[in-house]
DNA sequence: GTCACACCTGGAACCGGTTCCTTTTCTTCA
DNA sequence: TGAAGAAAAGGAACCGGTTCCAGGTGTGAC
């Protein structure tokens, strides 16, 4: 590979004024220019970008650290950001957090400080105050995409306002006996939102008066896991709800296949309401809160540039959108 | 932050002595190497990685060149992808490739030249004679995922014998009458493997003499897509097949859930397999053929490293298995 | 004619590491 | 006792860009 050193030697001039001649700075001929030019076409010439970044301290690219992208959510987040960034000419670094400390204390310690990325997108996890100081140490700007952190910018969806108003959606159709499906389980959850949920659906029945009624099911926020629950709930006759919120889409669409399954008619027999507004979602006329979590890598991307702009960034706290998309999963009850 | 000159003139030692010291690299006397590791770790020293990169030529970094993740299969193949990275402490840089030749071309033509990486994988796609070119000047070891190119390596499973093995499933259960859902669509196809089963499935009917019983129908290879295919296949009494062959697990789930809305019984009025063992094919019973897509990531890291430690890499074309799976969505027809 | 200033270019320093080469000191063995 | 060689450390070059600064033109205004 060539350097700009041949392309310097090759066009006649020194390397300053070809690198001025490639970059558009500064005053260089228009003659000069295209000579540079041509002779780096002819030479296929590439800047080294690690030599770009040393010289110039930035590297053009944002870290992104989020869990495993199998679920919806997080997939559709990840394309997000990367179409912006993509626009922007950014590159992305991605890092995905295992929860062995190990690993992830590693991560924190030397990998985000040592890359000097000029930006970094943080998913899903809650940094420890220590984690945060250590990113911080970095000076780069930083973009949280979840719970609130402090002096840090941040971008959600109000889980708990969203689980409250599929909640009140069932309780205005006349449902008294409302299951919530998607409860902790033993397993660390991936995402701190799925128990802001599980608040919004017990505010909810509160508000309502309803409470001693609440029925909380213990499921991975998956198909299978919404699926097994269902199954487990709808099977005995007698203590059967007449609706049920998921803890997200998955989940729900798992209890509307069961529902099924079981000869259960939704929504005459059992009303289902979802979270997230999932691809699927349609396919099976859910009830859903919809938010877009494309979107949301899209705004986490302009929070971060903006920061990148502006030495003195001021942080934002950004709530995306998320309103209910009501389908024909959901009926009065009998 | 803090550089290694601030390191060595805290630790009384030279720059020169102070690398040593921390690469562990050379002669170092114990008491100095403690010296320097103090402190550095009071400064909170962490190398800059373009210093380190410009200087030894590696930027300890992977790129991945793949289509969106919002696939199983990708999404499965990152996730390996990434754990081997992180086991080998490298770096992964991630690249979406639209289908918009703009930016694709950007990617080969500068992008991934001018990053140095120290290898390249690239998923689903298949470079272009030119663009396989571009890339290989850069002398850094290439993995294909996918179809075999030439002059590189390559994994993927044999997408040809495993569709043929599903159909010649149906086939010995003595399904004459047996449709194929995920047949081209108008638009560019994001994965190749997918023509290549419609390939699979032509031979095992050749195979047994019933080409003209052919039946394939466009979708897309999504759930939705097989849903809405054999909602329209299953609708017509008269010319319902007696089994469905899905391009892949989503496909197959869909037509699965389509029949059952139908009131058709799986497997005793359809039989339906599908390809991948998805993580739901469990929860549908779906008999199908196997694949790992996450053991092929870790299989394509290593192939990736196995180039960077040999000089001149002998380049392999792995077949990853792929073996069928019975479960219980197929049977002999009635 | 001179001064100011914009335009153009090259030399050299710099970013932050690594590594080659040299010098000095300390062992070890003939 | 002297030579060979291992061990320890520093100086300086180098990786490949960018940018500061100085010097050399050309133009227009006074």
């Amino acid at each position: 590979m060539s350097t700009i050193a041949d392309v310097a030697s090759r066009a006649g001039v020194s390397k300053a004024t070809a690198s001025r001649a490639l970059s558009g700075r500064g005053y260089v001929a228009e003659t000069t220019r295209a000579r540079v030019a041509s002779a780096a076409s002819e030479l296929a010439y590439v800047a080294h970008s690690s030599a770009t970044s040393l010289a110039t301290g930035r590297t053009h690219t944002v870290g992104l650290v989020m869990p495993p992208v199998n679920r919806w959510f997080f997939a559709e987040l990840l394309a997000g950001v990367q179409e912006s960034l993509l626009a922007l000419d950014y590159d992305l670094a991605l890092y995905g957090v295992p929860e062995g400390s190990a690993t992830r204390e590693r991560l924190f310690e030397s990998v985000l400080p040592g890359r000097r990325f000029d930006g970094i997108i943080a998913v899903g996890i809650q940094p420890s105050a220590h984690e945060l100081e250590r990113l911080q140490r970095t000076e780069r700007p930083l973009v949280i995409l979840g719970p609130y952190g402090e002096g840090t910018s941040a971008v959600s969806i109000d889980d708990v306002a969203a689980a409250r108003i599929a909640t009140e959606h069932l309780i205005e159709l006349g449902h008294t006996n409302i299951a919530f499906i998607g409860g902790p389980t033993g397993e660390a959850p991936e995402s701190f939102g799925d128990e802001r949920r599980l608040c919004g659906y017990q505010d909810a029945l509160a508000a309502a008066g309803i409470s001693a009624k609440a029925r909380v099911v213990a499921a991975a926020p998956t198909m299978p896991g919404g699926y097994a629950a269902a199954a487990g709930l709808l099977g005995d006759r007698r203590h059967r709800p007449t609706a049920i919120i998921g803890v997200c889409d998955e989940a729900a669409i798992g209890a509307i296949i069961a529902a099924r399954r079981l000869g259960i008619a939704v929504p005459t027999e059992l009303s289902v309401v979802g979270i997230d507004d999932h691809e699927h979602a349609e396919m099976f006329a859910l009830t859903t809160i919809g938010q877009s979590p494309r979107e949301q890598g899209h705004e986490a991307v302009r929070l971060l540039t903006k920061q990148m702009e502006q030495p003195d960034p001021i942080l934002e706290h950004l709530a995306a959108e998320s309103a209910l998309v009501v389908r024909n999963t959901t009926t009065a009850p009998r």
